[in-house]
RNA sequence: GCGGACGUGGUGGAAUGGUAGACACAAGGGACUUAAAAUCCCUCGCUGGUAAUCGGUGUGCGAGUUCGAGUCUCGCCGUCCGCACCA
């Protein structure tokens, strides 16, 4: 093998060393996942494929380093190591370059990644390529039609008429996950309401399973609690409020039955089919209906309260004599609970302003704490209710539950927040529904020969919708089944069903069938997954529940690929300031300079308003190109610049004095290793298992190894990288041309390279191979630490009277009490202050510290 | 409004209830240099002191628990995040 080295006393030149290395590990497949079965542990280390937008950017650079240093650590740490990487290919931005620049959506999509690709290998991540997906490539949609019929014909796809978010921008619909306050998550239009009948999948059958289940899972307890505030359980009960003048009772649900004899009207939501039914003969109640269900911004940003009376009344369940009015109401949500509410004003915010607004009476039926007003939300005695007066609250819930029960007006009912998942897009760019509308057999899915259903190529973005719904013979097909005129289903699925099964997918990624159950059970579940919070619901969520469908759909998904993310890892974003000019127009960091007294100013000299820290976007420029870093300083700067400071779930604050830090330690560690190289590559290394005279360096090896390890087994690369600099500090310090040090500088030195390879594995590959190392870093075991050689023979004492710090005592290992109360009493300091008295009372921590109390 | 996290030098950040500020960045001083850059050395929470291996003080504010609190508890103030008419 060919492992020459650049000749020594050369600068620093990353860019070739970089370049050497890559192309070495690449003709050595130093990263082929290990074939199976293993003989080491497995371990799956996953960070979460880009979008292939264009060009990698910072956020990218920050993700992909974290996991390339867990994947490079697992390996030298006796692990096989599976680290694939592939491309999140469908979405809109494709359409949206074909739109504007008449590109091919797929054109555009594999070129943009052919520019990622290049770029993620010159930062040297250690993935097998081998196993590289693109979610366009049919070879991968064609697994996900299958899923989809799987899914249809376990009823957990299914279709329904339902009120739709739809994105008036991107001309389709979104997720309930994808709008944010009210506005398309992406195009950041005002979302309307809109009826359509839409594919969903049953996710909300899970919603009991995906919650208990995250309780064991290594996750940001953040993370988790987004997770299980989102799905929202709660624990109440229906209650049937009825009326002769309707078809049937009103459901109501609450999860407080124990204010129920404080109701005072119910409420229907305007989309709720008794409010339908009523407006047939009610223009003005039709009129309400009409204004409220038509937008989101009329429900959720305009927060007063609306009502009509229907003229309708409505038996309370307990109270014989009392008819409730029943109202509709804006405030009423259709898709949560039943769609109707009774209105208890004394302790709800909402009823309260309802009622103060209609004139409907207020009733206190739980007894408020002194001081506290109406309404009152809190729990607590029970009055003016029948049987329930003097019971605390949640005796009054199970007692009126079971009266309920009794006279089957009501039962106990666990809700869920988490609705179904809409799946349909009108979309191109995305894959394509394995389903037929026949005008007689209605709904067909595509027979399993005529599968994949692809996408036709020649497509036409010069008008608005969706493409597939106006390609000239796309949609029209025979219907399978009688053979009459039938038309395809020209919505594509949501993308991210393609993220929801990749992970899974990466396991066997050749595998003919979608999965490979012996693939799932060696590798599944991920051990590591590492991508930004922004999933922390959607995209998270989603793959949870694909492998609970997938699994319940007949897919031969083993129990320990269900929950696919062990332990994840959710990193900060990259941050900058923004500049702007006096106009207000955003400018780049390179076109900002500071002028003499150090404020800052455009290439003119004109002013420039320095914003705060915000996350690196395009939109206010503040961003640094990767690939100029990698350009300047080489991508073991950029590498452990990412790591260097800041711990990895936090945002980082790019700055260049950081680059510029890092980059510098790592020439030292060049030129310091290049000029002892020479000398020190025939020195035999001493073994770092024995004991050496130098028990300080042998120490600070140890230390190393031990702080190193741990801190990467927590993912606290900042401090990973603070012990390997206190190492380097040490080594440093040492003179090479001291024959009694040399030998344990050398095994320093290999340490050093080996804890440090991780980070910047081009520059230790490089000084190992100089150094005169065997095999290369990526083949070299993770060094181990032997506690024994961390003792120190003398101890560091405090010596505290009442607490406070009065000096600091050096005591020989193991000395008992007292010996160190003598010894602090001898301190003149100390004796001042205890002033001939006796200690009342002794506090010892051996080794760390003693406490006086006098 | 509800829920949560956080608050430590000029800056990023360390610190199993046990010597606060590890490791860096910036800054200042010095060496080398015709000069600059680069590199190397020193100083670096605040304060008193010529100085010390010196004293005082110090982890947003106020209380508490403890021999001992950056860390635990309670109450404020501030910042950030999530959810938001969810019955």
């Amino acid at each position: 093998m060919n492992k020459k080295t650049t000749p020594p006393n050369t600068p620093y030149a990353p860019q070739a060393i970089e370049a050497k290395w890559q192309k070495h590990w690449h003709d050595s497949q130093a990263f082929a996942t290990p074939a199976h079965p293993a003989t080491k542990k497995p371990y799956y280390i996953l960070e979460m494929f880009p979008y292939p937008s264009g060009r990698i950017h910072m956020g990218h650079v920050r993700n992909y380093t974290f996991g390339d240093i867990v994947a490079r650590t697992k390996r030298a740490q006796n692990f096989d190591v599976l680290h694939p990487m592939g491309w999140d290919a469908f979405g809109l931005p494709a359409e949206n370059a074909a739109r504007q620049s008449n590109k091919h959506p797929e054109a555009w999509t594999r070129a943009n990644i052919d520019t990622m690709k290049r770029q993620l290998q010159a930062m040297g991540f250690a993935y097998d390529w081998s196993r590289e997906i693109a979610s366009c490539d049919v070879d991968y949609y064609k697994h996900e039609q299958k899923m989809f019929l799987a899914f249809y014909k376990h009823n957990i796809a299914y279709r329904k008429k339902a009120y739709v978010n739809w994105d008036p921008v991107e001309e389709s619909v979104l997720a309930n996950e994808q709008v944010i306050d009210g506005r398309g998550w992406r195009s950041g239009a005002v979302i309307e309401r809109k009826q359509l009948t839409q594919w969903f999948l049953n996710i909300s059958r899970y919603s009991q399973n995906l919650l208990d289940s995250l309780e064991p899972l290594d996750w940001p307890a953040k993370v988790a609690r987004m997770q299980r505030n989102w799905i929202g359980a709660s624990q109440g009960a229906n209650v049937l409020f009825t009326s002769d003048k309707l078809p049937e009772p009103v459901r109501v649900f609450t999860t407080r039955p124990d204010t129920l004899f404080g109701a005072s009207f119910c409420a229907l939501s305007p989309e709720h089919p008794l409010a339908t039914h009523l407006a047939h003969n009610n223009p003005a109640l039709r009129r309400f209906i009409d204004t409220y269900k038509a937008t989101h911004h009329a429900r959720s940003e305009e927060h007063d309260k609306q009502g009509i009376d229907t003229g309708i009344t409505v038996a309370h369940p307990f109270i014989t004599d009392l008819k409730l009015p029943l109202y509709v109401a804006n405030f009423v949500l259709m898709d949560y609970g039943t769609g109707a509410v009774f209105g208890c004003p004394a302790h709800d915010p909402r009823d309260f302003e309802f009622a103060q607004k209609y004139q409907l009476p207020i009733r206190p039926v739980i007894t408020a704490p002194n001081g506290e007003s109406l309404p009152y939300v809190g729990d607590g005695v029970v009055c003016n209710s029948d049987f329930l007066d003097g019971m605390d609250s949640a005796q009054a819930k199970a007692r009126v539950i079971a009266e309920l029960d009794k006279r089957g007006l009501g039962s106990a009912q666990r809700r869920y927040r988490l609705r179904d998942w809409g799946i349909s897009r009108q979309r191109y760019w995305g894959c394509p529904i394995p389903i037929i509308h026949c005008p007689t057999c209605g709904v067909v899915p595509v027979p399993e020969k005529d599968l994949p259903v692809t996408l036709p190529h020649d497509v036409d973005f010069s008008v608005s919708g969706n493409p597939l719904d106006h390609h000239p013979h796309w949609k029209h097909v025979t219907c399978p089944t009688c053979g009459g005129q039938a038309t395809r289903e020209t919505d594509t699925l949501d993308t991210f069903f393609e993220s929801s099964w990749y992970f899974a997918r990466f396991t066997a990624p050749q595998s003919p069938q979608a999965f490979d159950e012996e693939a799932l059970r060696t590798w599944m579940p991920v051990d590591c997954y590492i991508g930004g919070i922004e999933h922390a619901i959607l995209h998270l969520l989603y793959a949870r529940f694909f492998m609970r469908a997938l699994q319940d759909s007949g897919y031969g998904i083993p129990d320990g690929a269900i929950e696919p993310f062990k332990r994840l890892l959710t990193q900060g974003m990259v941050c900058h300031p923004t500049y702007q000019d006096v106009e207000g127009t955003w400018l780049e960091p390179q076109e900002v300079h500071s002028d003499k007294a150090g404020n800052a100013v455009d290439k003119d000299g004109r002013a420039v308003v320095v914003g705060r820290m915000e996350k690196m976007s395009k939109s206010k420029k503040n961003v640094i190109d990767p690939q100029a870093i990698i350009e300047q300083w080489g991508c073991d700067t950029a590498r452990l610049f990412m790591v260097s400071d800041t711990p990895p779930e936090r945002d980082l604050e790019w700055s260049d004095s950081g680059i510029k830090g890092v980059h510098r330690y790592l020439k030292r560690l060049y030129t310091t290793l290049d000029d002892l190289c020479v000398g020190l590559k025939g020195v035999r290394a001493h073994d770092i298992g024995k004991s050496h005279g130098d028990t300080a360096t042998l120490r600070a090896i140890h230390q190393a190894i031990r702080d190193v390890t741990e801190d990467l087994a927590h993912h606290r690369f900042n401090r990973a990288v603070a012990a390997v600099r206190i190492l380097s500090n040490h080594l440093f310090g040492l003179d090479g041309g001291d024959e009694d040090v040399a030998p344990l500088l050398k095994s320093g030195l290999q340490v050093l390279l080996v804890l440090q390879n991780p980070f910047t594995p081009h520059l230790c590959e490089e000084l190992w191979a100089r150094l005169g190392g065997e095999a290369d870093l990526t083949r070299t075991p993770w060094p181990v630490c032997e506690s024994g050689f961390l003792q120190q023979d003398d101890a560091q004492i405090a010596v505290q009277v009442n607490g406070k710090l009065r000096g600091t005592l050096t005591l020989p290992k193991g000395s008992g009490e007292q010996a160190a109360v003598d010894a602090a009493r001898a301190l003149p300091r100390i004796q001042a202050l205890l002033a001939e008295q006796s200690p009342k009372k002794v506090i010892y921590v051996p080794e760390r510290l003693l406490n006086l109390v006098v």
